[in-house]
DNA sequence: CTCGTCTTACGAAAAAGGTCGTATATTCGG
DNA sequence: CCGAATATACGACCTTTTTCGTAAGACGAG
């Protein structure tokens, strides 16, 4: 099996998949200057980062150009849900209601009215 | 007002955290004992944690005795929230929803059915 | 060809988190 | 009063994560 490892990226990686998972392909270019957009850092500390991941292998990248092309070697939901497993263990006591209910409840980040729909549609389904 | 600064509880600061918001009050060594059940660390290694959480302000304690005790300084729902709401934006680009679905799709932790009904209750003020 | 520009590679160091050994003080049983 | 047990304080160390400076090679304009 080629061991789809667990990997647990770290806050910066995280950031730089999010992009990889919207954009497919990126260069270090790329990724740095959309990430400078909310965050101050050198082009070289993004360009570590992404070799970094490449070595671990969250990232695969295409070096046959001189211009690297990079793009994310893990499933965006997979990681989503490894993360939020933990994440329930460790801050929900187990219980993806809370979670679910704390979420909700966040003003910060309002639910649309089809996004209420959409979560509709899915607990339908599990009461079944 | 008295700075409900925000705070961001490292891993082990969370599990800590999470013991003390169930007891209330409990001394380092209830809370190593309670960690030792799922974590292999040496007492002292608990005791420096709690200290740091103390000079953080993330907990209290009260000195007075010769073993301190301890409580929780920050409040459970709003460091949920603040976690959780870091976590919609780095990993759910923005959409809480897509956080929920993750989370209620998550077969390792099952809802129950009671659950989901608190959930119903929920989405139905919401609805509103 | 030559010079500035861009790109990757590398290494070092700062920062953050976690782990413990050891010292010192307090308490208590005998 | 003495010694074992138990508590806190402190500092050192290790690992992981993050940040960059610097070097070296490739490219393109002129």
């Amino acid at each position: 099996m080629s061991a789809p490892k667990l990997i647990k990226p770290t806050e910066s990686e995280l950031e730089i998949l999010q992009i990889l998972w919207t954009r497919g392909l990126a260069t270090v270019r790329e990724v740095h200057e959309e990430l400078a957009k909310t965050k101050e850092a050198g082009y070289t500390t993004t360009l570590k980062l992404m070799q970094i991941m490449n070595e671990k292998g969250i990232v695969k990248r295409d070096d046959s150009m001189r211009t690297h092309v990079y793009q994310a070697a893990v499933n965006k939901e997979k990681t989503q849900k490894h993360i939020l497993g933990k994440m329930i263990d460790s801050l929900f006591g187990g219980s993806p209601t809370q979670l679910v209910i704390q979420a909700l409840g966040d003003d910060n980040h309002k639910a649309s009215r089809e996004e209420l729909d959409k979560i509709q549609q899915l607990l339908d389904s599990l009461k079944k």
